[in-house]
This record gives C-alpha cells, structure tokens and sequence, in this order.
DNA sequence: CGCGCGGTTGATCAACCTCAACCCGCGTGG
DNA sequence: CCACGCGGGTTGAGGTTGATCAACCGCGCG
C-alpha cells in the first residue's frame, strides 16, 4: 500500500528552491480541517506541500466519499486535474503551502526541460502510489488493509525515540481511504490492541508493538498459528 | 469510473508526430497475450499503444493479482514506475506500440519544454483515472462497479451502428479490476441480461439495451422502481 | 447541565466469496 | 470419428466478512 498523494518529499522541494531563483511562491498557512481547494473548483494553481498533512478525496454522485490519498511535505496538489480540480483537498493538521498559478507551471516546462522532468517523475510516482492503493484496497481484507496502512503511515510519520508515532487522521478518515466502515476500523484497532500487536496511548498516538506480525499480516500471512499465538 | 491507463487518445499520438521530427520509435507488433513487460523488469523504456488494448497488473505478495488499469490507443505506459516497472503489462488483443527508451524521455524534457507539459499532462489524466477507479471500488457496490464499467467501456470502444461493441478482455480480467470474483461478475452480466439491461450476441460482444438504467445504477440509484420495473 | 462530536461495542443481516459441479467449444491424438 | 482434456464461463449451496443500525461512553464546551 501507499499514502498515494504522499510523494518523496524533497524531490519536488528542491523544485522549489531551483525555482526560487524566479519569484518564489508565498507561504500560505491553513488551519486544520480548512479546504485548500473543493472538488470542480477552478483550479487555478498547483500546491507544494510544506508542512503538515492533507486528505486528497473525492464524491460520489451517491453521496459516498473516498479519499484518494493522504499527502505530506513535499508532495503536489493538483497535477491530476485538469481545468477544474477533480479532488478536494483538505487539512488534516495545521498546514503550510505554496501556491504555484498554472500558467507558471507550464512556463516552467517550456523554460526549464530538466524542471519539467523533475514535475513528471513525481506525478508519475503518485500515479504508482495510486494504482499501489488500487491493488491493496481491491484485493486485501480489512485486517490487511490496516497493517498495511499502520506500516505505511508510520514510515511517513516521524518516529518518537520509544518508537511510536503520532497517527494524524481520524477514524472516518482511515476507513474512507481504505474502503471500509469506521466501525470496522474500530473493531481491527481494538483487535490489533487486544492481541498486543500495537498499544495507542491516545486515540492519536500508536505504537506497533509487533511491527512482525503486522507485517506477516499485510503479506497475506493468513497464518492461524499467527491468531494462536495471541489471542 | 474510469479505465486508468487509458487516458485521452490523441495526445500522445501528437505527441510522436511531434517527435517525429528527430526519429520515429518503430512500431512494434505485439500478439494477443503476450507481455509488453513484466513487474520488476528493468525499466528500458516507455511505450505508446499505437492500437490494440492492453492490462496493467500488480501481483500482490500472497499471489493476488489486481488490474490497475487498461489501456488503448493513445495511452502512454510505464511513467508510474522509477528504476523497474512496478506493474505488469500483457495485450489483451493484439497490440501495436512504439518504445521510446528512457534516455529520449528524459532528452525530450530538457530540449522541448511543450512536449514535456504535454506528457505532463497524460500522466496527470492516468492519475487522475487511477483515483476515480479508486473511488469506485472503494465506495461501490458490485453491482454499481459492473454498470459503470460497462459503460465507460463502451465509450471507449468503436460502437457499431447498431449500438453494440466488443468488449476486448475475459470475465476474470473484469473481476481482476474491479476487485471482486469472476463468478460474481458473471451472475451481475447475467442478471442484467435477463433483465433486459443488456444483451450479448457472443461472450465478447456486448450491447447496451437500457443505457439509462445503467447510468441510474451507476449513479447510486438502489431505486427499487428500477429492479420491480424489469424483474 | 446538556449537548454534540468522535469513538467503541453489540446484534443482525446481506453482499460477496468459496467451493464445487457442470456446460460448451475447441484442439489433439488415438 | 470419437474420446479426451482443457480453458473459459455459468450456476448453485453454504459460509464469512464487513455493513448496518443502534446503544452507549467520554470529553470539551457553551
């Protein structure tokens, strides 16, 4: 699995820098849970993600919502969409951004060629990203959608010396994006929690006590020796 | 929905034109599933489907398999992957293709700023194509992902006067992409069928009857008018 | 204090998976 | 020519997973 917004950070950060020769963008700040941009608004820039994390979703016409992705530092907003954006976007944490207008970025392609390939390696990492995401939530069970999102996400995070981590997202937001009920991530959190696998201080705080298992679990170690041993 | 990696044929093809002013990749003929090239292949280079249609896959560690897209005429592949492909590719039908190595991509970025926005831009539509598949089998019901498969496909295929087209790949690739089991896929073609929803000349020759209640599916309409009107 | 929000837990149910039988068309080889 | 096997598809019976509905907890806040 991976969080399919979040790129490598630093790729498109040194983008910025090189860019900075220009007129480099202003920092934008947005409190959490603000928008940075709704789903068919015009989309008039690209963002750089500077700090903090971001939901990447979309709507159905039925009213269901999925998110397609989550985003941190160093990944950009908007390059899949088109004239209007296809996503919304929303702070999870407090964020920082750029705001890069589109008519820069293509004048960044027809300035700078080794730019513009910069831009297209880190579109193209989302693209796998995404279609990484595709092949987990459309061929894993719920318990392995969620050791793998908990592997995943606590990569990103920055790790505490006790080796826990600070899960930013809430409940409903883990089960949008990987295709689940909230009450089904809950009862796998409290699952996981019961079997010693991971230990959560708050609701926002986690440690994987058994990264192993987890692990075993997100490959499709279906093992009944694995549900012995803890349960 | 959305097939992902087909993305706006057209645009790279004018792309090669472009191209065509320094030297025109040769066309490659490529028989019915044969593969393009295989998850983890060294990545030489990418490739334009010039005709033909063609699955991108990932096998997951326990040995499943998900499509991540389909691809026809026009679509660029293998801008997802860095060093090594990260998804498989096999032809569906027989496919054309013309390999451009990685060298020339990275060339054509630095030389001509356009065409590298253009590419830009494909990569952005199969993002923005992986994160509305996304959505669908994240948020659909199996019923839902059917119907809305059915007619994307259909505005993807060359219709016939009488409305009808040819679906290109097996049951079992259908389930592959749209995450469920070929023999569930195979009960919904045949409940629309005898719903009179649509109707199949051959098993791969497929005619949409009631157009309207499939979009009504698609959207979210469990409208149970729909099913009383026809059952 | 009452309320709302986010989360947990329980009971029930249906959608979808699993396993298995079976059909059909086709190529192969006795 | 027919028997056979095989690949792809369909259909049925029964089981599981995860959705649904609903109650409830804890907390912060006006």
């Amino acid at each position: 699995m991976c969080i399919a917004g979040g790129a490598i950070p630093g790729l498109i950060v040194n983008q910025s820098h090189a860019d900075a020769g220009v007129v480099r963008p202003a920092l934008k700040s947005i409190p959490a849970h603000d928008h940075i941009f709704f789903e068919g608004d015009n989309r008039d820039s690209i963002y750089v993600v500077e700090s903090g994390w971001v939901k990447l979703y979309r709507t159905l016409v039925d009213g269901q919502r999925q998110i397609v992705g989550f985003a941190n530092t160093g990944s950009v907003l908007g390059l899949e969409s088109d004239v209007e954006y296809s996503n919304g976007c929303e702070a999870i944490t407090a964020v920082q951004v750029r705001a890069i207008p589109i008519g820069r970025v293509a004048e960044i392609c027809m300035r700078d060629g080794k730019l513009a390939g910069q831009l297209l390696r880190q579109v193209g990492r989302q693209l796998g990203a995404a279609q990484a995401q595709l092949a987990a939530i459309g061929a894993q069970s719920a318990e392995q959608k969620l050791a793998n999102f908990l592997l995943t996400i606590s990569d990103l995070c920055d790790i505490q010396p006790d080796d826990s981590f600070d899960l930013p997202m809430r409940r409903g937001d883990m089960a949008e994006f990987l295709g689940l009920r909230l009450e089904t991530i809950s009862r796998k959190m409290s699952e996981f929690q019961r079997r010693g696998w991971i230990s959560m201080t708050s609701l926002y705080h986690c440690r994987l006590q058994r990264r192993d298992i987890l692990e075993e679990l997100a490959a499709g170690g279906q093992l009944e020796s694995i549900h012995a041993c803890a349960s």
